[in-house]
DNA sequence: TTGAAAACACAAAAATTTTCGATATTTTTT
DNA sequence: AAAAAATATCGAAAATTTTTGTGTTTTCAA
């Protein structure tokens, strides 16, 4: 029972401190030490080692879209023409704030991206002038989220 | 200068605060404080303040999937036939731990999922036993993704 | 069974967060 | 325009949390 197949065996303490700090970045060491049954500097000691592992990868605040009027999330397959290599378009697609994910992706497009507007005028615009105007970008399709359902990371 | 659309105005060093947090929800205050030329208890203020408007929606440890093994993420677009309802399908997609995003959409699809998986292998598990098997499903069209090159949140 | 390494506990030290009263600034009311 | 009210900031103290030593216990492999 040292390591697994990537270098790292996780237990099951590491999973509950893993677990709640996933949920909450802010949570006390302390609380977690009480919740396991070990001592905080323990769970300290385990911290550092997660984190030297690579596993913990940082924390982010997160904000709510919603509460600055951001309400329409959309996904869009993009249409490369050979004229333009894929890092370029992505170099373009980077200045555009309104993607919050790009990927490069197997099937019909050659890029796939998710973006974030505040309503549907908002969305017509970031794909009319923003995402049609890069050069090499034939055509897209977009399919918008009426709700998001599932949002959530790897289970440990 | 109060409010706007939305009920809450955020101004420079609001952003500058969020900004910080953002990136790493571990930033102390006190960096903070220094970084935008206020007091740390002003800065503890305006994070109170931030929270109860609800745009601080919380923060989470990020853990990074490859270090687990999880190297393959795809997209797939499930068709619903009407026998099923969308919450029963979503349901039964709460139960499937690769699933980690779950929309309900516009366009050809009932319903798009993102999902993260070990290998190809994994992942065609996943489709024929997991996602498959769901009453209601009658086919299921798959994107991989090759590379993530774009991963933020909105931009504040 | 033994020895080394890893994990742990306890407690002190360091760092960070939170609170609080006093000003100062801004906004609203009169 | 002045007065009143509401907000925001500051500095310092208090409370909490994190981090660091040191020594003990546990684990595991030889």
């Amino acid at each position: 029972m040292k390591v697994n197949d990537n270098g790292i065996y996780i237990d099951g303490i590491d999973k509950k401190i893993l677990r709640a700090l996933m949920e909450d970045a802010r949570t006390p060491i302390l609380e977690i030490a009480r919740h396991v049954g070990i001592s905080g500097a323990a769970i300290h000691q385990r911290l550092k080692k997660l984190e030297k592992s690579g596993l913990l990868a940082g924390s982010k605040f997160i904000i709510n879209p919603k509460v600055l009027g951001y309400t329409t999330m959309a996904f869009v397959g993009v249409y490369l023409d050979k004229a333009i290599s894929n890092p370029e378009a992505v170099k373009q697609l980077q200045k555009i704030p309104e993607v919050i994910e790009c990927h490069y992706t197997t099937g019909n497009w050659s890029i796939f991206i998710k973006i974030l507007t505040k309503d549907n005028e908002h969305l017509m615009h970031v794909l009319n002038s923003e995402i049609q105007s890069i050069k090499g970008v034939s055509r897209t399709e977009t399919f918008i989220s009426l709700q998001q359902q599932i949002n959530r990371q790897i289970k440990i």
